[in-house]
DNA sequence: ACAAAAAAGTCTCATATGAGACTAAATGAA
DNA sequence: TTCATTTAGTCTCATATGAGACTTTTTTGT
């Protein structure tokens, strides 16, 4: 059992310690989450956020999606297509930008946005349990400086 | 400009903000990262991660990478078989179990990954930049509570 | 004013990835 | 001890995803 326990130490392990361990959460976390509303709802990873992101802010465009999602543009634009498919969303053109198409959500598709996100968020609440209050609130402000930060470090190298 | 304002703020807007942040951070750090080490050097995301693994501790098995990072059997077991194809490792039966396959790393596959972690630890330093060296040590411990929690929540629900 | 470059979104093709089936070995229950 | 169940790893098939090409529109540079 020597060995397994060995693994278990990888986290602090590897040449990329804070990186990995975010990475470990999240395979735990998303993976898993996503390929079961894959299966149980027929969406994909850029459908599953979408919603989320159309919930949050009605109107964006792909592209903006894109930008703050970090997900492809073709792939969003699978997702976009499919989605107004499915009648979850509904497009229409930028009054100031002929290229452009606002995304909305339909009736339909916050249906579909209410079947999973509860879910999530009690997944979340279980990963959580572990910290406390404190402890969440300081998580959530470090999470914060790293993402508001991404811009300056994202586009500098992708590797 | 209103909108994409807005939607920079999504971090905290959606129904699951440490997730959703969590995974933002991941999808700019990570996703480009392997994307450009798949580009370059033809490695998939559990040949690249299984190579961190093995260079943290020889030996393991399939199964023990599988339990301890979330990647599914079946695209380990190809990163498996392509890496050892590649001549990066080698694979010798477990005196203790004939199922299992203990791994390890040949010095092909040492300089393969010495060929990209150094410039995945100058993005992890990229990335933490914005962090002090105390709020470093918090996000670490966090996460390294988060991780450690894993077993506790990850198998209770999918979703 | 015009041309070059960039942006927005869609499509095609190639490849990575997941689900499930499978065989063989090991474990657990009766 | 025997049999049912589980585990380890591989394979096949289906589908998600990424790269790059493409058309149209907009922006930028001369």
């Amino acid at each position: 059992m020597k060995e397994q326990d060995g693994l278990k130490h990888i986290l602090d392990g590897t040449a990329i310690p804070t990186a990995y361990k975010i990475g470990y959460v999240l395979n735990f976390f998303r993976e898993p989450s996503f390929r079961a509303i894959e299966a149980e709802l027929g969406l994909t990873r850029p459908e599953i956020v979408l919603l989320i992101a159309l919930n949050f802010r009605e109107g964006i465009t792909a592209a903006e999606f894109c930008e703050f999602s970090g997900h492809l543009k073709a792939g969003v634009s699978r997702a976009v297509i499919q989605l107004e498919k499915k009648g979850c969303i509904t497009r229409s053109p930028d009054p100031s930008d002929n290229r452009r198409q606002r995304l909305h959500l339909t009736e339909n598709g916050k249906a579909l946005y209410e079947s999973y996100i509860p879910r999530l968020q009690l997944r979340e609440q279980a990963m959580l349990s572990c910290l406390s209050k404190p402890e969440r609130a300081q998580l959530n402000k470090l999470l914060q400086k790293l993402a508001d930060h991404v811009p300056r470090w994202s586009s500098a190298s992708e590797l």
